[in-house]
DNA sequence: CTCTATAAAATCGTATAGGATATAGGATTG
DNA sequence: CAATCCTATATCCTATACGATTTTATAGAG
């Protein structure tokens, strides 16, 4: 086990372009668990002891006591008194019904919304985030779906975002992260059809139809649903 | 200032009735931090200093920082490098309309399932939470509002549990918590009206009517909204 | 094999020190 | 008088060492 690299400040800096305030070792840190919860590289439910980050990132607790403290306030990680940090377990059957539930109730409202308040330099952003065209890239089917998985995330947010209502768009991507998780380790197969789906949901906001939108949002959720419910047979 | 009384971990467990893990201290500073979020006495947007925390709560930066991480995960309070944390500050307008565009979303449609779902026992749960009772306890105006908003929130969150998605749920008591602050400070006038309201939701519910149910609900959540719009002025 | 007792390891919290930065107030300069 | 600079203090941020408590692992007895 080597010490890591964490982004240093110069670096976060000239990337964003604009001037910020430094980071603290804090935000790193945070940064650095995140990134390994969503990658896997730190599994659902498995212990995430203080010592062995202290020894991987080289910093002394105090920082990361307080990154897994606002981790945990995320629900991404459990702690338990004289037992420790670990990751939150893997979703159930129930919680993924009831996310499905959740984004039926909140996103064909906002396709409709976003609908309604489309415009040509909305559509062309949403049309370069929805994916299609990088349908053919990559043949190695564990990093397609990867790419895959980034690029509906994406898509779903910016729909919300034109929607209008950052608060729903919050919520939702803060279960996106738990969702993320869960569909990387049941990356069965991915199918063409969600990249389908998308077009049809581009083709109403091209319209700027608010009903057709829904619908065809629904129908997305609806079918993504499906193919991802076979993770739990 | 005095040192404050963090609640022992024997009054925790007698209280809860079942044995259960001894609170750490983490967690009990973060109960100390968030009851004074939820009663003002920490008001929106002002700073909180580890240190006055430590003199406060006679325990060291340690446990306070991480509960404080936890708080920030939460987005009850901010924090700026090198400058501290400080409480979330109070609600816009715009975040208002939000919030009460997801609660119309979400809650009518958790009165509907409820309805469908309702039997005598969780009836008579919800005709204890609503509040109808306590309609003429107190004279004193702040304290009177003070038990409206806690029964308010008890009735809603209680119909929400009988609707049977829990990660809904979790989703509006988060959102909950912001929510009460914002009450708190504008805690113009008690009407009335929402009891009566709490009762038309109920009849609903009595009747076993998803339909009545999910109207009556509608109503409510407007009605609270335009009441509550009031303190924008 | 099961249960218990001891030992090792880990967690939790405290105390403390030092470096870096922000903020306020006063001094200096134009 | 105004603007700028400078200094002092407060606060934040991090590291480190230590002790107390509890968990967990190990080994022995029945």
């Amino acid at each position: 086990m080597q010490a890591m690299n964490l982004p240093s400040v110069d670096e976060a800096n000239l990337a964003g372009g604009r001037i910020q305030r430094s980071s603290s070792l804090v935000e790193d840190v945070y940064e650095a668990i995140f990134a390994q919860l969503m990658s896997l590289k730190i599994a659902p439910g498995s212990r995430i002891t203080v010592d062995s980050l202290v020894k991987e990132f080289n910093v002394s607790h105090t920082p990361i006591r307080e990154a897994l403290g606002r981790l945990e306030g995320e629900g991404l990680v459990l702690k338990t008194h004289l037992i420790g940090y670990r990751a939150a377990p893997q979703i159930t059957k129930r919680r993924f019904d009831e996310l499905y539930e959740l984004r039926l109730l909140l996103e064909p409202h906002g396709a409709a919304k976003a609908a309604a308040l489309m415009d040509e330099a909305k559509l062309a952003q949403l049309q370069e985030s929805a994916g299609v065209m990088a349908r053919r890239e990559g043949k190695d089917e564990r990093l397609r779906y990867s790419n895959f998985a980034r690029q509906d995330a994406i898509f779903h947010d910016k729909v919300m975002e034109f929607a209008n209502n950052e608060l729903v768009r919050e919520t939702l991507a803060h279960q996106h992260t738990h969702f993320h998780i869960f569909r990387l380790m049941f990356h069965s197969r991915v199918t063409e059809e969600a990249l389908d789906e998308h077009e049809a949901i581009l083709a109403a906001f091209a319209a700027a139809d608010p009903a057709a939108a829904e619908q065809a949002m629904r129908r997305h959720i609806e079918h993504s649903r499906d193919r991802l419910l076979l993770a739990f047979d």
